[in-house]
DNA sequence: CGAATTTGACCGGCGC
DNA sequence: GCGCCGGTCAAATTCG
């Protein structure tokens, strides 16, 4: 079925808009974009704003002033930008001596050789200039490439670390979470040391959770291989169903598989044989890039936040549940590009606008739009992370909880909700107003807590989900919530209000969702060494705004 | 007049 | 099988 909907599209098709449909799908999974990391430091400070050209400005993004305002969680990318840096030194000593050169010569000159020369040396510099811009776009490409696989390993190694962590503190072994019926499993979730943010945070298989109930509650471990083997080709074809779990009743059913567990987490690790609907690993990814969605919560009373990039609005619905609609944008910027975003009124409190991204741009974007398009790649990235082909995604996806969830459980929220797993940010409220005051999540509703529920799981952290699923994909024990240190608390207020105080808030929304996507990852990798004060800033409209807050 | 938005119809998935 | 719902399409309409 290649057209979906669409009017009299089916008695008359349109060749060429079933193309540009396949283009945009092609597409999609050939471009990364940098991470959040990176993009914290895409807004030019007033300083550079004097610059001369916005080519100049990019180029500063690895000068040393910038460098020293990095704080520790992008140190490893330091060392990225100082190969960057390497690469794209003589493009910036070059510009910034042929200005002072022309200065010069200006003065020292008569004015007939001033005048010719001036001419010759400018149209020598504007093809200078050309070439320059080319040789940055492409060095930016290359550096969003590197970051991209910075990120990768470095959610690796943290994870990696984090197991070692695990592995000390608790008793539970992989074997004992592995769990063939409803009774052990709502122990374990007791317990929840691990396993249920492991549930949680896979996102690279499909489950089926009548098979997966079948499997745990019924065969008591011994699983048919040929039923298994189907479900493993029904996984393989259905790209939307990409959770692991499904709750069911109080409990929470993952499936297993006797011989060999790791495969459950590792759902591209075992590609299928010899199906005709066998997708390419490529695909696959696409499509969990597709799926994955990252949505914002921010007070605006415009219709629609302005995030730099151009959309076009495609459709209008009405939702369930909520008495405001819901607009469809997609990405104009270029033909084909697969992102696409939902924008609607928070039912409960209008003033709140929730936005939705979804997919990555297939194009460049201007820097107003790289802040955004990069916090929503990069937590679509972590998401992607989780079904990696090796054990190793499970962790990756474990990281993922663990860098958002524990010290910034008020502002990020993941949901592995069905067919879609979903990163909540919610820019809305400060965590410390979170903390104490009882706000009942608007339509959505948080299950009631089962029996088994460990009664020590902290109200917080229950007040702070927003859970934009049927049923809430994400809890944790005890052991997994940590209070947030008050100067996190005091970040995210400062960059709350700062946000909420700014009525064309496009890059501070942006610049604030990173900064605390990257403190988090900080606060939750080590212990503390020293505060760093973390500079925000933000062109708001040709003002330039600033504010800082310490993180530590 | 072209671009953007509106709006009703259509489709696929899912639950009953 | 049927109805509900979310998402998409494209003709009609509005806007600049």
């Amino acid at each position: 079925m290649e057209n979906k909907g669409g009017g009299g599209l089916t008695l008359e098709p349109k060749p060429f808009r079933a193309i540009k449909r396949r283009q945009s799908m092609d597409s999609a999974g050939g471009f990364e974009f940098p991470i959040s990391l990176a993009c914290r430091e895409v807004a030019p400070s007033p300083r550079e704003n004097q610059k001369s050209t916005a080519v100049i400005g990019e180029v500063d993004f690895f000068s040393s002033e910038k460098k020293a305002r990095v704080s520790p969680p992008v140190a490893i990318p330091l060392d990225l930008m100082i190969k960057k840096e390497d690469l794209t030194i003589n493009t910036t000593l070059h510009l910034a001596n042929t200005g002072s050169d022309q200065s010069t010569l200006d003065e020292g000159m008569s004015l007939n050789e001033d005048d010719k020369e001036g001419k010759t040396e400018l149209v020598a510099m504007q093809t200078e200039l050309g070439r320059m811009t080319e040789e940055n776009q492409r060095l930016r490409g290359l550096l969003s490439q590197v970051t991209n696989n910075y990120n990768a390993l470095h959610m690796h190694f943290m994870a990696l670390m984090q197991q070692r962590n695990q592995n000390n503190k608790t008793s539970i072994t992989q074997g004992q979470e592995i769990v063939s019926d409803h009774d052990q499993l709502k122990k374990q979730e007791n317990i929840g040391v691990t396993i249920v943010p492991r549930q949680f945070m896979d996102l690279g298989l499909a489950a089926d959770a009548d098979e997966a109930s079948t499997h745990s509650s019924t065969d008591g471990g011994s699983q048919d291989p040929s039923s298994q083997s189907m479900a493993n080709k029904e996984r393989s074809t259905n790209s939307k169903e990409m959770i692991v779990f499904e709750r069911e009743g109080s409990g929470l059913v993952r499936e297993e598989s006797p011989e060999n567990s790791s495969h459950v987490w590792a759902p591209n690790n075992q590609p299928k044989v010899g199906g005709a609907g066998e997708k390419p690993a490529e695909q696959t990814q696409e499509a969990t890039m597709r799926k994955a969605r990252v949505s914002v919560r921010a007070r605006s009373e415009a219709p629609m936040i302005a995030d730099g990039c151009q959309w076009r609005k495609y459709g209008q619905k009405m939702a369930k549940g909520n008495p405001c609609p819901r607009a469809y944008y997609r990405c104009t910027m270029a033909t084909g590009c697969p992102v696409r975003k939902q924008v609607q009124r928070c039912a409960e409190d209008r003033s709140i606008l929730i936005t939705t991204y979804e997919g990555n741009h297939n194009h460049p974007l201007p820097p107003p739009a790289m802040a955004m398009a990069s916090t929503t790649s990069a937590a679509a990235s972590m998401l992607l992370s989780g079904s990696m082909p090796s054990n190793d995604g499970l962790m990756n996806s474990n990281v993922l909880a663990r860098t958002i969830l524990p010290c910034s459980t008020s502002m990020a929220t993941i949901s592995a909700s069905a067919p879609f797993p979903t990163v909540t940010l919610d820019l809305t409220q400060s965590p410390n107003s979170l903390q104490y005051q009882q706000r009942p999540p608007p339509q959505f509703h948080l299950p009631p807590p089962p029996p088994s529920q460990p009664s020590s799981l902290p109200h917080i952290f229950g007040q702070a989900i927003y859970n934009q699923s049927k049923f809430s994909g994400l809890q944790l024990s005890s052991a997994e919530v940590v209070k947030p240190p008050h100067n996190i608390a005091d970040t995210v207020t400062a960059a709350t209000a700062a946000i909420t105080a700014d009525p064309n808030f496009t890059a501070a929304l942006a610049a604030a969702i990173t900064s605390i996507i990257g403190g988090t990852h900080q606060a939750g990798s080590s212990s503390n060494s020293g505060a760093v004060n973390n500079i925000v800033k933000v062109n708001n409209g040709g003002k330039p705004a600033s504010w800082s807050f310490p993180t530590s």
